[in-house]
This record gives structure tokens, C-alpha cells and sequence, in this order.
DNA sequence: TAGATTGTTAATCGATTAACAATC
DNA sequence: TAGATTGTTAATCGATTAACAATC
């Protein structure tokens, strides 16, 4: 993950953070009212001690001995991780892992929604599950006029860095990145690499040295 | 990243030295020969004391005055990281995801080669780009006569237990998961976990406190 | 040689954990 | 109350960086 500016980031409380709301959703279905911080310890693999710590850092208070509400716990953390609303995002590259992105069914539960893909192929236009596929030349145009500010970039090595500075310059301030490129924003943009190959060469580098 | 038993890991800097990996290959192909600790500084975003103590963990020396021979690093690098063989992989689940990967290019160039997919709806069974899809009852006799350690799990997230364990059970010792489920492996199987939409959510929180 | 770069040690920084007083 | 849990402080652990002797 790459920041233009200066912060104090606590990168893994944050995605600490992601993993508790998880297990909490779960605890709340099964319906479960309250939880301790020993109880999301044993689900993610953290200590007590970290939950409380990271709960702490995000200045979310529980009860002395009563632990934690599970429904106010879920809102807080909501609200820290920007869950408060709606997030609208764009697509750019319809090839197989745009399409996988398109069909994905795991973001609408999270509040996230895919507003547009975004292709440089006129046979890709066209529509997947209610969800436009456009001309890449109308997405500064299409990401000003619904004021989004996340784009997710799944095109190929070659077109990366052009595809981010095209949608830096429409005004999108957070970017998840797919190609396998170094690629960089401009000052304050946020950009997030997934490279698979990566995660995969780690995978081998383990198993060879377990 | 889970890991059944213990072993000092080195996690960070078995991440750069892919990325390390990665820079060189461009090097090379530019006609470079020589590299020193500063350019891979430059290039990664890691400081040139992070780049020498990283290769001092690893025991790859190079020469007081002139640098790495960036052929030689490469060689020495890949072999760390166990790339001095090809790697043979399967996928579970034909899905997008799994089709994704399936038409992926980018394994190739990193000797890693999918050998097959597997799922469990008989109208995915065929070929893909050469790269057959069974029935998932065959995985068990394909992993045991193949030798394959390594396997990719792209399934629901419902099936994603089960699938792990067949996984496991067949003799596979490193697993990618797509799922958005905490999976357990037995004892000594490593299990690195790819959640697209806590990627993207890690975004979102950036962005909201930038 | 003078200058530049490696390899390593010690210092710093940050993140995790242990411990425990405060509290219900 | 006794027991249990939180919230926080101090201790520990690990990773990064600064500095510099060794070397070419």
C-alpha cells in the first residue's frame, strides 16, 4: 500500500480491524448479543490483549465486565472503516479478472457498489448483471458526474500505469491495483497492489523451507 | 499467512526479494549487468541498508566495490525462493475466478504451469488454453500421480472448508484461498488467504482518513 | 591512492504482549 | 463480595535504519 502524504497508519490494526467485523457478522446471525475480546481472539488468531489494544488505538469502549455489544460493536467499526455509506466504485478492464470482479457477489454486502467497467474494446461494451461496460474515453466524464473516488484497475501489465494516471486525473483518490507493475499515483493518491503471482511465490517460498 | 509449525520466517523479507526478483528481470532485459544496493533501493521503495540486509539474511554476498551482477542475483534469488524447478498447481473451482486464473498470463514467465482444474458442475468440464477440468472426485489419483504440492482454491465461500480439506488430504501442502472464509489446514499446511474486498475495504479507510 | 560500495553492528523505531489496577 | 473483564502501562520482541569498518 503506497500514501502520498504523511500519517500514522496502524496498518495492521486496520485490517485487524476488517477480520473482527467479519467474525462479528457471523456472531450476529448466529445470534449472539455479546462477545468478549477473548472470544474474537480464539476466531482471528490475535491475543486478547491485541483486540483490546486495537480497540483502544480506534477509541471504541466496551463494558468493564460485560465485554462488548455485538451490534454496537459492528456499527462502530463500521463507521471507522467508512462503512457509514455506500461506496461507489469503478472498474477498469473488462478482461477475465474485470469480469470476475463484475460477477463477484461478495462486495454488495459490504456496502460496496460496482457503478461502471471501463474498456478500451468496443466488443467488450455492453452490460453484465446490471452493470455497464463503457468506453474508457467516457470515464473521466462518468467518475466526475457520480463523484466517485475508488476505482479498481484490472488491466494488462502494459496499459497500468496509463490507466492510473487517467483515473487519478478524473478525480479517483483510492486505487486497487491487479497488474503486477510498480505503478505510481500522485501525491495523495492511495494505491493497493494485488499481485497473485506474488502471493503464490510466497506460498512456495514456505512450503520449500517448512 | 498461516503456518503450522514454527520456523523464523523472515515474512517481509521474503516479499521483497520477489520484488527484488521482479526489478532485476527488467534490469536484465535492459541490457544491465551490474546493480548495486541503491538502484534496487530506488526501485522497490526500500532504503539501501533494508536491500543489503535483506541479502545478508539469505547469505547472497556480492563484491565490496561493484555491486551484484544482476544474472547471478537472479539465479541466486529464484533459488531461495525455490524457483529452480517449475511448480506444478491446480485450481478448484471453475468459476470466474477460476477461469481468471485459468487464462492468466502471468504464471508462465515464473515456471509456475496449472496443471488443471477441478470443479464440481459437470457443464464446466473441457479445456481451457490446453488446461483440462475434471470432476473434483478425481483431484485425489490427479494430485498423487501428478506430485503436485501446490493448489488454488476458488471456490464459494460455503464449499471452502471442504475444499481445503480435500486439498489437504490429496497432499497438498500450499494452498492460495480466494475465499473469503477462515479455513484451517492441518498441522503443517501452509494456507495464504487473497480477500479481494478486504483489499478494497483497506482502500476505503485510506482514502476516508487521508 | 581516493572514492565508493558492501556487510554488519549497534541504535532506533514500532508493534505485540504481559501484567495489573480499575471496575462492574 | 468474589470473580471476571476491560483499558492501559511497561516490558518485550522484532524489524528497520544509521553508521562505519572492511574492502576493492
Amino acid at each position: 500500500m503506497c500514501r502520498g502524504g504523511g500519517m500514522k497508519t496502524h496498518r495492521n490494526s486496520v485490517i485487524r480491524l476488517v477480520q473482527y467485523k467479519n467474525i462479528l457478522k457471523k456472531f450476529e446471525s448466529m445470534g449472539f448479543l455479546k462477545i468478549f475480546s477473548n472470544n474474537l481472539a480464539d476466531a482471528t488468531g490475535a491475543s486478547a490483549a491485541q483486540v483490546r489494544k486495537d480497540f483502544s488505538i480506534f477509541s471504541i469502549e466496551g463494558n468493564k465486565k460485560g465485554g462488548y455489544l455485538v451490534k454496537e460493536l459492528i456499527l462502530k467499526i463500521e463507521d471507522i472503516l467508512g462503512k457509514d455509506k455506500a461506496h461507489k466504485v469503478i472498474v477498469v478492464g473488462a478482461g477475465h479478472i474485470g469480469m470476475a470482479l463484475l460477477n463477484y457477489k461478495g462486495f454488495e454486502k459490504e456496502k460496496i457498489k460496482i457503478m461502471a467497467a471501463f474498456d478500451v474494446d468496443p466488443s467488450k461494451y455492453g452490460e453484465v448483471l446490471g452493470i455497464p461496460i463503457f468506453s474508457i474515453d467516457r470515464l473521466p466524464e462518468f467518475v466526475r458526474r457520480h463523484n466517485i473516488k475508488l476505482g479498481i484497475s484490472a488491466v494488462p501489465d502494459i496499459s497500468a500505469q496509463q490507466t492510473i494516471d487517467i483515473m487519478v486525473s478524473a478525480g479517483i483518490k483510492g486505487i486497487l491495483n491487479f497488474a503486477p507493475t510498480q505503478v505510481k499515483g500522485k501525491n495523495e493518491t492511495i494505491i493497493n497492489n494485488v499481485d497473485v503471482v506474488l502471493e503464490l511465490e510466497k506460498v512456495i517460498y514456505y512450503v520449500k523451507t517448512r
